[in-house]
DNA sequence: GCCTCAGCGTTATGAAATAACATAACCAGG
DNA sequence: CCTGGTTATGTTATTTCATAACGCTGAGGC
């Protein structure tokens, strides 16, 4: 990332094997209950943030899309991702150009982020947005979406431990 | 933006004559007690923003920059832009690849913005992020700097006033 | 003076995202 | 069923955003 870092890469290990299995079987779930559809492609790009160790460009996806070295067109993914944030499964993060998959349980229009400028992991958290809130409202604006990404060292990259 | 808007463009009026040049004659008195050098090409992006009347694009400061209609190359604004944020004179907004002059006192590492998405202003205002800072120390995370941006509805732009 | 280095101009290229249009799958109502 | 509206996909091309790389210049320290 933006600082050289002798550390090793990302402290956040894709899923893979059965616990990706459920995590990709909970997303088809909701969307049953939803009445979306969670398509081959809506469902390649899931897995393929799940599996990752860190945020994923739309590139990187686009690249590693298809099982035999194939890439996808990019509106292929493009579409995925926007379908992926409109039911909260994945968010975009601004500042770095990538995309990650949800973890967080109650899916909201809410999304706050960890991250690091050594290791590049992302990690997202519950957000209290009541002050900011209350400054909005109290502007007089309507606030639809938040979202807020700080940037420093997490504690593993961080100088003295 | 993104929602149809039969609003006027833009509630955010640029600045112009005296106003601007205060504006610029601050920045520059500013970089004169820092060593700093406030450069032609940076000072013309300088003004560019502060006459704009909302977030500017790169490509958009670009094809301003020449008083004759020539455009800049795109690395004479990029850089002016990098040394703006720099400096606390301009914020770069993530979420629609634009860029504003600072409208707050105390240049600081912070932003956040109330973006509207009906005309597109986005205002700027002093955050305050105990909170999110709170709960970032206790994850162990050294913050750096935040960027939140809150997207909505401008007072002038909501349905019932 | 002369060296160093930040800043600039320039060319070229890389990376990120979308426009536009044709085709295919889903599914509700007759 | 089948047909018509809606949603999703495939594909080509293009636009938009940003940076790499290299040599030149000018300001300020020694």
């Amino acid at each position: 990332m933006g600082v050289d870092c002798h550390h090793p890469e990302s402290a956040q290990p894709g899923l893979e094997g059965l616990a990706l299995a459920d995590a990709v079987a909970a997303a088809a779930n909701k969307c049953e209950r939803t009445r979306e559809r969670l398509t081959p492609p809506r469902r390649r790009v899931l897995e393929l943030l799940l599996e990752a160790d860190g945020p994923m460009k739309a590139y990187d996806l686009i690249a590693a899309y298809g099982q035999d070295g194939e890439p996808a067109k990019p509106p292929t993914v493009y579409r995925a991702l926007d379908f992926l944030e409109r039911l909260g499964f994945a968010h975009r993060i601004e500042s770095l150009n990538s995309y990650v998959p949800c973890r967080m349980e109650g899916s909201s229009h809410r999304a706050a982020f960890l991250i690091c400028e050594c290791c590049g992991t992302a990690e997202e958290f519950e957000p209290d947005f009541a002050p900011q809130f209350a400054a909005a409202e109290a502007a007089g604006y309507a606030v639809r979406t938040v979202t807020l990404e700080a940037r420093g060292l997490c504690p593993a990259c961080k100088p003295e431990a």
